[in-house]
DNA sequence: ATGATTGCAAATCTTTTGCACTGCT
DNA sequence: AGCAGTGCAAAAGATTTGCAATCAT
């Protein structure tokens, strides 16, 4: 529990309690990096402790959201992910044929960040972000059905 | 029907049949314009012809996803959106903090297509994307990170 | 005619909530 | 001690599925 002192801390100073399944499910979610659903943060959790409750993991993650410690991210499928706030960003390529997925260079992104604030005042959080599209792999199946679909 | 014959003609061609309930369906989200749930789908085909089930809803926007005919978009509310494919893509700035939405340009997301495809050879459905963050507005009682007017 | 499609109801799956009890501070 | 936090069970909301009846082809 060294590493999440400061976590500790942000929960106490906002006047919430610590409590052994708080601190179970930050742990859990800090060793998943940034990649477990809500059920498996649970199963990490029961693992431990079973006596553990899943409405206990939802309730703390919402407090942990709403402190921003926690970031969720949706994927799109249908499940949403966790990951401690601040952990290195990293995006995702998801086929929507295969389900194939892989993880974006951090910098591909950024032109687009700038861009967004300058046009619009948007601070978007590109640590959230799922791209949908086919993989290589998906793509030759298909028609080359290529008019009309420019801006 | 006149404006979606062809979508009549995929799907038979496909080996599919052209019942009632597929063009009803076909028609909401036609006329919804790309932003309409299930549920909305659902009480747009039940106000014409109350009979129409939402499981067959589903069903039907499942054939359609399958049939690339519609597209559906996860903006990360717990509902996805139905528009139909090839309809010119719209992308959507998405609050977290007030849930207010605003459309891009289309040509903004241009670079990083383009991008996406040279390095990694994937090929990203944009017109299935939503984008989080925060807007003017709501960056402010955070850090101050940036000097903007109102939203 | 015949098999795809539908309606209906029940089943899933994820997430939320009411309430009495527990335990952190 | 007092009230935030928890466990439990039940509720809610979205989507899926089994099955018998129906209807497009």
């Amino acid at each position: 529990m060294s590493h999440h002192t400061h976590l500790v801390e942000s929960i106490r100073q906002q006047g919430y309690r610590m409590t052994p399944q708080r601190e179970m499910i930050l742990d859990a979610i800090h060793r998943g990096d940034g990649h477990l659903t809500a059920d498996e943060i649970y199963q990490k959790v029961h693992a431990k402790s079973p006596a553990v409750n899943l409405a206990t993991i939802y309730r703390t993650l919402e407090l942990l959201k709403a402190l921003r410690l926690v970031t969720a991210i949706d994927t799109g499928e249908g499940c949403v992910y966790y990951e401690l706030a601040g952990e290195q960003p990293h995006y995702h390529l998801v086929c929507q044929e295969c389900g194939y997925r892989l993880e974006l260079d951090c910098d591909i992104l950024e032109p687009l960040e700038r861009e967004l604030s300058k046009r619009y005042g948007f601070q978007v959080s590109l640590d959230h972000l799922a791209l949908f599209g086919l993989c290589q792999k998906c793509q030759k199946p298909k028609q080359k059905k290529k008019g009309g679909s420019s801006c």
